[in-house]
DNA sequence: ATCCAGCAGAGTG
DNA sequence: CACTCTGCTGGAT
């Protein structure tokens, strides 16, 4: 997607965070409460909070109170994201930010485009390490054998997103 | 439906 | 380091 997008390993936030702190709060959606956490201004952490809390590497830090939120149009909206992650899930996560609304992918496809088929579940292992839901777009890869797949915030919300942005699952009865 | 190959990452010692 | 376990898989049986 045209976000503007940073990449950071883990050990580069912390060297980060001795200069800066996180802002962040949460928000209601469409699919319930989202928290979020941003850091120089870039989102660098979103989260279904109704399914699962924040990952701990992050809700752990300490953070001041901000005023923010997001609406089902923003997620096809440039905006300033921060990935925190191995080279590997850096990779992964930009293929994911490749996929237009409205288009899945499978598994292998991320796999095939980073040059080895093989990887398929080590993608998969990546996209659910994924910080950022909804606006890297994971929920738009799909296993090969068909039907909605893993997620890791509850297939149930994969499954509401799809369907908003116009597809309909295989299985879905 | 079941089994297994293959790969990245986290945890353990 | 070396080893083990797990995970939003895929393919064969």
């Amino acid at each position: 997607m045209i976000h503007q997008v940073i990449l950071l390993t883990p050990h580069e936030l912390k060297e980060k965070l001795k200069a800066s702190s996180f802002e962040g709060g949460v928000f209601s959606s469409a699919y319930g409460s989202l928290a979020f956490r941003k850091l120089d201004c870039s989102i660098c952490a979103l989260a279904f909070t109704d399914q699962k809390p924040l990952d701990q590497w992050i809700y752990d830090l300490p953070y001041r109170e901000s005023f923010f939120s997001l609406q089902k149009e923003d997620l096809n909206r440039p905006q300033k994201l921060m990935l925190v992650g191995t080279p590997f899930q850096h990779q992964v996560w930009q293929q994911l930010l490749k996929i237009p609304f409205g288009v899945v992918k499978h598994y292998k496809d991320i796999a095939v485009s980073l040059g080895d088929p093989k990887k398929c579940r080590a993608v998969g292992s990546a996209i659910g390490a994924n910080p950022i839901s909804w606006l890297v777009p994971c929920h738009r890869v799909l296993p090969k054998s068909g039907g909605i797949g893993n997620y890791h915030w509850g297939s149930e919300i994969k499954e509401k997103l799809l369907k908003d942005e116009g597809y309909v699952s295989k299985t879905n009865t």
